[in-house]
DNA sequence: TTGAAAGCGTTACCAC
DNA sequence: GTGGTAACGCTTTCAA
């Protein structure tokens, strides 16, 4: 590999000390305009690019974050959020001169063990939260590490700066829309209760039906995946009162759900009303269309990605309190960094999306 | 971040210089048994973890390989290689020390700027070539940086070392299931032809057909898109003299394909036979279930990292020849370096999964 | 076998 | 405003 052109010789070239072509390309005071000027134009000439490996010896930086996937790499496959979420990191992140490093962990322990090496190694300056369990041992362990962190959507309380998408207005309006169409026996196929994502959208279905008057229904767990719906569909069909509209917990379980009523002989929506939850492309072209409701992965990885650049660049205390993003973004007038304790931004509300899998109740 | 600790502390601990800790720990010879001892005992109660940060500048490595995704967001989304894919890389590179960075590039030449300022800060000591494209500007790219490199699935003669898993052997049984099956009419979904994947599945198909005396029919080219696979659909089905068996390059395509088959009146398999490529997990549960190839993204980035440190570590030159993986699992008696320039390794075939959606031809 | 010291490419602190 | 120079934490000579 061709030796690169170090800041040595654009001091060099530029005839000044090293430190003074630092100090210029850096922005930073302390170099007159012209000297400034002729280190910038000597730096151009040369090609000069910083070698990270330097710069983060010297300023104790990685210029690195980390996401450690927890996944069965079965499961990962069909997930439809990671794409768009690393999209979203990156686009923070490499403006402003940090990289992604991606972990993949199988079992829980494993991924808990991924967190400790990148930190011991320095590898990484903070690391990003996701699919966050109830009483994640991620949290007290970046503590305990003193590793900058990021949650996204955490449960309430959560005592690190993270960001929220809302999901109970959307969850509202699908209940709405139902109840329109005059449904009155309702169930909803979970997500796995450990995870805090699929405790609060049974939540906000419960209370939305509950505000609405009516029964909350059947629960059934299963597990994100498409066959879980499918299952969940051979259970929740099989039974003597079954429900007329269901919520799935994903779009994913929603289509496995669908299709196994379509193999059962119940007709969606005519007989059975079916919703997701995160609006995948697959969902626009199933047969019926799915009724969803919308999610910003690429925004919820933006701005995990700014608030642990905020964390990391603003103190570096894995509890210290990033700035909150700007106030058009803040739901409801809810202060939140006092309702969250970590900090933190929401963005805009997941939406319903109605399509053709939802419809008048039979009968 | 509390103050981690160094080869320093290591050394005081155990009373000797930190050359001696440095080799000691990296089972460098130069020191006796006894004192390796003692300072592998002595990093043990401190809890040393080497500073990758200081490694990298003194080693003049970064320990880090890179990977661009160059992609619409959009279309990322229900790629179900990627994970799969990612999780190989990691399986090596990760008990090897390595981290992997993550990139995502939507325009394309914004990709190729993502690696040369990959290169030019020194993030990585390599990356990997994916989707490659006909003429792949990135490969002199990177000859140009000296910066090592591998591809996956390259076209014949491809200058670097490469994973490949071969398609035809799958294809050819595809074809033969389909001829004795009765079917006469085919037709093939291809993907853009400007990705070389795209192209070795037309011409495996092509050149199957002709193998097996029949005519090769339409090539349609779509998009690796379940839209894609849609319209396609809507183009072949609408011909007078439609095909009775349809290939798609991938099985998102085919799944499109299908749902539009269903939509039109077009019974799968009983009036069309339709298989993909890929063999992911949704192909298992739509209705019929798709027959399609399975294909092995893990082994292939396993087989990547492989190469890729390889190269990395034995010599650095981006064309270098890597060592070629374990005799068992190199196809048909090739010299695999020999016939491709940049050496390499062949992972097994791609397979034949016959499931429901092809069937005796219609008549 | 061991230890001292010179880098590696930056940043940051001080003198000048 | 400048230009030395000491870190940063490691690897790698080279003497002892």
């Amino acid at each position: 590999m061709a030796d690169r052109v170090t800041i040595v010789e654009v001091a060099a070239r530029a005839g000044v000390a090293i430190s003074s072509v630092s100090s210029a390309l850096n922005d930073r005071p302390g170099v007159s305009d012209r000297t400034r000027a002729r280190i910038k134009q000597a730096a151009d000439d040369l090609g000069f690019v910083p070698s990270v490996r330097g710069r983060s010896l010297s300023a104790k930086r990685a210029f690195a974050v980390g996401l450690v996937v927890h996944r069965d790499p079965f499961v990962l496959e069909s997930d439809p959020f990671f794409g768009s979420f690393i999209g979203g990191l990156e686009s923070v992140l490499d403006p402003r001169g940090y990289a992604l490093i991606l972990q993949m962990g199988t079992a829980a322990d494993e991924t808990l063990d991924r967190y400790r090496r990148l930190a011991a190694g320095r590898r990484v300056d903070g690391v990003v939260l996701n699919e966050l369990a109830v009483d994640d041992p991620r949290v007290p362990l970046v503590q305990q590490l003193g590793l900058p962190a990021v949650g996204v959507n955490p449960a309430p309380g959560f005592p690190l700066p993270a960001v929220r998408q809302d999901v109970s207005a959307g969850v509202r309006e699908l209940v709405e829309h139902l109840v329109s169409l005059g449904h009155r026996r309702f169930a909803h196929v979970a997500g796995p209760s450990r995870f805090v994502h699929a405790v609060h959208r049974v939540e906000a279905w419960r209370e939305a039906l509950i505000a609405s008057d009516r029964d909350p229904g059947l629960v059934v767990e299963a597990d994100f995946t498409y066959e879980g719906g499918r299952r969940a569909a051979v259970d929740l069909l099989g039974r003597s009162d079954r429900p007329t509209a269901v919520f799935c917990a994903n779009d994913l379980a929603a289509i496995g759900f669908m299709t196994e009523a379509d193999r059962l002989g119940v007709r969606v929506p005519e007989e059975i009303s079916v919703a997701g939850f995160d609006g995948i492309e697959l969902g626009g072209y199933v047969r019926p269309a799915l009724t969803t409701m919308t999610t910003s992965p690429r925004l919820l990885g933006a701005e995990a990605a700014r608030l642990l650049l905020a964390a990391v660049e603003g103190g570096g205390a894995a509890a210290g309190g990033a700035s909150v993003g700007d106030g058009a973004e803040v739901g409801a007038g809810v202060d939140v960094v006092a309702a969250t304790g970590g900090g933190g931004t929401e963005i805009e509300p997941a939406r319903l999306l109605v399509r053709a899998s939802t419809g008048a109740v039979p009968g």
